[in-house]
DNA sequence: TAAGAGTCGATAGTAATACTATTATGTTTG
DNA sequence: CAAACATAATAGTATTACTATCGACTCTTA
């Protein structure tokens, strides 16, 4: 997906960082390999000294830009799940039709990456991984619910919303909109995961993706 | 529910642990208080120094009966889904009816913990907040797959096994039925995640539980 | 009853982590 | 040209996640 929009910046929550990332080389080059870097390490393992070596640059330098790992971590989710609103409401926008526009929405949501390349210093391919892999980590935490009341998790929150408005909007007599996008949104996630380590708890595989399994649970669920 | 067959163990993978803590009395405290502690501070803050000063012991005895703390989180997580599996098999055992049966399954691994008490050094309506709040980083790991070789998630899968069994020999032609049980399980922590913390994103509240909400998916899935 | 095995608590020590603070240097800009 | 700013380098701290050793106590068994 080309970025139709040159101009067009993903708004990430200004609490997230101390000095924005975007400005300059060095932020772009954190953000950049900091991605790679926790896919290859794993969260646990990732540290802001490891990114600096492998960088060329210094561990203080990389704290004036983010305060923790964890908010780092809660940057790159936030920027990722933005870049998913603008695909999906970019995508969605003109349909007409709520089954086809559901079924649109979903399709974005549950599909593995391609290569994208719009934004040019991020691999959305590896960033999908490491939601897949690191997302609960972001907010399983004992402060969810003060990140939650500073917004960091507004975007995720306002997705999960559209895909509910859409849910009720094909279907306004099913009760569990919300919940359902939820699972989606979740479950998506989960059976991506369940696919690569545990393939025997899930049909999703080289035949069938997550997304055939959802987009045949949606539409089970609210045709009737 | 009490526990009919006193002697009965759950039988949790001895990879998990360097001396069975069943064996002593010190064994029950560390788990017994670890799972008070755990939820208490959550998993990240919990350390085996805090735990022995809680208990009145030492670190280093702690590390007697446990390689690390994230093996302690395996062993408290399998000990739950083991439990779990008792509760389920023996309650579904003798149900003829297939959509009863699972309509039973899925009750009891939706709700929410009640007072149990039968295995009198655990509290199993704490075990269960630690379920829901930990138990993803128990298998969000660069290990998971050598874990898994070593059968340390076996419970878990034997679990989504029967589940998936229940689905398939009430509609066969369904063909998500691995798919399907492992996200109502994910899902069902997850939904009681949400009603804590994201109430917003969630119809499960005080009064719909995720149970309803897992019950009506099912049976709308299923019945056709 | 004495030897030995096993259990536990106490202490000490290590490498790594997750930062904070300070200073020096080079670069940009008004 | 000076001031402001960005970055790098260094040093230092408290905590974490362990490992190792030792002594005291208890329980068993020959």
């Amino acid at each position: 997906m080309h970025r139709l929009f040159p101009s067009l910046r993903i708004d990430v929550h200004s609490g997230l960082y101390v000095k924005d990332p975007e400005s300059s080389d060095l932020g772009k080059r954190i953000v950049g390999e900091g991605i790679l870097l926790i896919h290859e390490l794993g969260f646990e393992r990732f540290t802001f000294k490891k990114l600096g070596s492998r960088i060329g640059s210094n561990e203080s330098s990389i704290y004036r830009y983010f305060e923790n790992k964890h908010k780092f971590l809660l940057y790159l989710t936030s920027w990722y799940w933005g870049w998913m609103e603008y695909k999906l409401v970019f995508t969605t926008h003109s349909l007409p039709d709520p089954m086809e526009k559901l079924k649109t929405a979903i399709q974005i949501l549950t599909a593995t990456t391609e290569e994208d390349g719009a934004f040019n210093h991020i691999n959305e391919v590896v960033l999908n991984k490491i939601v897949i892999n690191e997302f609960s980590k972001s907010y399983l935490t004992k402060e969810v619910d003060d990140e939650n009341r500073n917004g960091y998790f507004a975007i995720y929150k306002r997705l999960i919303s559209r895909i509910s408005e859409m849910i009720s909007e094909l279907n306004p007599d099913y009760q569990y909109a919300n919940a359902l996008a939820s699972t989606v949104m979740e479950g998506a996630l989960h059976q991506h995961y369940l696919q690569e380590h545990f393939p025997k708890l899930t049909e999703c595989g080289s035949s069938t993706t997550p997304s055939d399994y959802f987009l045949d649970l949606t539409q089970r669920l609210l045709s009737s």
